[in-house]
DNA sequence: CACGCCGCATAGCAGATGTTATATCGTCGG
DNA sequence: CCGACGATATAACATCTGCTATGCGGCGTG
């Protein structure tokens, strides 16, 4: 349906790294709560349809701000 | 805990009249599904900060398009 | 009338999320 | 060394969400 990453975990953790955020104020910034950004970093479940695209969104405005590769 | 508009059923319908979309069309505007926001209508459940969200992004994108009052 | 289609309401189940609490690890100041 | 603090990992519970199926009423078509 949505094509994802093949490792949305790495990627969530490559993003954060590069923006220097942690997970909670990652959560903060997309709007969800710290324990989902962790359980998607380790694995422990997959985001939603509304969460992905949030996460899209999020990491195509950071991208066009040159805050992110 | 969270704030939203004392009636958010109401809202919900009210700004799905305005647009003249259907349930499923709203839910794929939003990115969730057509059960979802059947059941934020019908006040089932409440929708969840990401949900929130979102929806407000949505309205505030209708509004600047001046297809929302 | 009989039929199919669309929009809507509802239900059940599995999975995702929010909240809260606990525990570990590294770091820094005392 | 030891205590405080931040960041992270994990767990449990309640709630929300996605998906699927079912039922109902209205509406146009044959």
């Amino acid at each position: 349906m949505i094509r994802q990453p093949e490792n949305f975990p790495e990627t969530v953790k490559e993003v954060r790294r590069q923006l220097a955020l942690s997970q909670e104020e990652l959560a903060h910034a997309l709007g969800v709560s710290f324990a989902t950004v962790n359980r998607w970093e380790n694995g422990k479940t997959i985001p939603s349809k509304l969460a992905q695209r949030q996460f899209e969104q999020f990491c195509a405005l950071k991208r066009k701000q040159g805050k992110l590769a």
